[in-house]
DNA sequence: TGAAATGTTGGGGCG
DNA sequence: ACGCCCCAACATTTC
């Protein structure tokens, strides 16, 4: 064993178990577990409020998990690279090792400071610790990246499998311990609180996330295919925030849904794919960084889209008209999620039946996530414009009122986050402006006063959203 | 991981 | 009994 201590940087991989990293600093002796706070280095798409809340929580449940295993996580708000050296100068530490992320701006950090401590002499090694297949490795036949789902994630499932990374049993502590700022100085949680929504929601940190899996294997994981798309039951994992900080790894998933005895299943496999949708989407933003904040299609740079803010913020707080568009809005707004059949509702609804760019629904869900991921959202929000790799073609929109019937049948979604519409018989509890005015009467309902006119025309926006996507072919 | 428009079919009402 | 029309119900195509 060496005695100079190894810093593990910890970052989007806030666990013990399975983490590359972590083991192989354990391997090589004593280990300081830091964690920095520098929004700025992620540039524009520094953690939203939602996110913010989350790592809050999720550091204090790593920090007591570090501490069971006697060591501690090190906190520090300041530049990466200050943070680091100044740790390494306090330490005589001899390394630094991390999981790698993807996003654009943290490649180009990343990559800057790894060549910075190298010239100091400080050994820097990197592991993938986040994804199953590396980006960049998995390619088509031409050598080039994949834009067909499918056709990745068939290559994808050719692969070996990951490998589980053995757990620590225990972690060397170093010597003397650095420095460490208090959570609180970090200023993650809101100064308004407003987060008790999510804090009834959500529960962050590895032990939550490990047993949610254990929960979704057991439960709805056998009727995957179709509970996932039920928004009043909702049959997902809901793992996507466990697994955006790295709570919980993408493989740790995959290998407990294997061993369920059920890997042929219909159900199984679709669950896997959803898995392989945060892959692709990763690997496509490895390959087109730009793809954040620009359309992958050129041609969607001439989009004739409407800048209507007052529409925007209809939108953005529920008030649309549009029941089930505001219903999860509201969701989003109060929980910090959404199911994804709602996401995919609302997104169409803003970008086809509102005009309004992509990009303002992806501001808007990188803010109120607790998912948020820059990845994810990038591919879904590009996904549903249609101007993105293997994405919805420009026809296919949605129309809400036929997909709430569909997906919240009794109108339960909606009673829940739109109360005002509570006493509104079930067929009309999709489309209030058609109910008869002695229904509305009954329900105590005036449109316009207690819940909002329709904020636009479901046939007459789909018409014009034809002919704006048209407009660019 | 749609929806709407258009086309086709076949049963039943009716003269 | 027969033909005609209407129109669900389903299929296909178009956006």
């Amino acid at each position: 064993m060496k005695q100079r201590p190894t810093i593990v940087w910890f970052r989007n991989d806030l666990r013990v178990e399975d983490n590359p990293a972590l083991r192989a600093a354990v391997d090589r002796g004593a280990v300081i577990p830091v964690f920095v706070w520098s929004p700025a280095e992620e540039g524009k798409w520094s953690p939203g409020g939602a996110s913010r809340w989350w790592l809050h929580h999720s550091i204090i449940s790593f920090d007591d998990r570090l501490r069971k295993l006697g060591s501690r996580l090190i906190l520090r708000d300041e530049p990466s690279l200050v943070a680091l050296r100044s740790i390494i100068k306090s330490t005589k530490a001899q390394g630094v090792f991390w999981n790698r992320r993807y996003e654009p701006a943290i490649i180009k950090r990343d990559a800057q400071i790894a060549e910075q401590l190298r010239a100091d002499d400080i050994e820097v090694k990197t592991f993938n610790g986040g994804l199953l297949f590396e980006p960049g490795s998995i390619l088509n036949k031409s050598g080039g990246p994949f834009q067909v789902f499918t056709a990745f994630w068939k290559t994808c499932l050719r692969q070996p499998p990951p490998q589980r990374t053995p757990t620590p049993q225990t972690i060397p502590a170093p010597k003397s311990w650095p420095r460490s700022q208090n959570l609180k100085s970090l200023q993650l949680e809101p100064v308004i609180d407003w987060s008790a929504g999510i804090r009834d929601a959500w529960r962050p940190g590895s032990e939550e996330a490990q047993k949610r899996l254990r929960k979704f294997v057991k439960g709805p994981l056998s009727n995957y295919e179709v509970g996932r798309n039920q928004i009043d039951i909702d049959g997902s994992s809901r793992l996507s925030p466990h697994l955006h900080f790295g709570e919980i790894s993408s493989g740790q998933v995959w290998r407990a849904v294997m061993k369920s005895g059920a890997a042929t299943k219909k159900s199984t496999q679709v669950f896997l794919a959803e898995i392989g949708w945060r892959e692709f989407a990763h690997h496509l933003l490895y390959h087109f960084p730009e793809t954040t904040d620009q359309p992958l299609r050129d041609s969607f740079k001439r989009f004739p889209w409407s800048h209507d803010a007052r529409a925007l913020r209809c939108w953005q707080t529920g008030k649309t008209g549009y029941p089930i568009i505001d219903a999860a809005m509201r969701d989003l707004w109060s929980s910090g999620f959404m199911p994804n059949r709602a996401r995919m509702i609302v997104a169409s609804f803003l970008t086809k039946h509102l005009l309004i760019p992509w990009q303002e629904g992806a501001k808007w869900f990188w803010d109120t996530l607790v998912d948020a991921d820059l990845a994810s959202n990038t591919l879904g929000w590009q996904w549903t414009a249609g101007c993105g790799a293997d994405a919805a073609p420009y026809f296919r929109i949605f129309n809400p009122i036929l997909q709430a019937q569909k997906f919240d049948p009794n109108g339960a979604y909606i009673r829940r986050w739109v109360p005002e519409l509570e006493a509104l018989p079930t067929p009309w509890i999709f489309k209030p402006w058609e109910a008869p005015a002695k229904i509305m009467r009954s329900a105590n309902i005036r449109l316009g006063e207690d819940y909002p006119e329709p904020i636009v025309d479901h046939t007459e926006a789909r018409t014009a959203a034809l002919s704006a996507y048209d407009s660019i072919r």
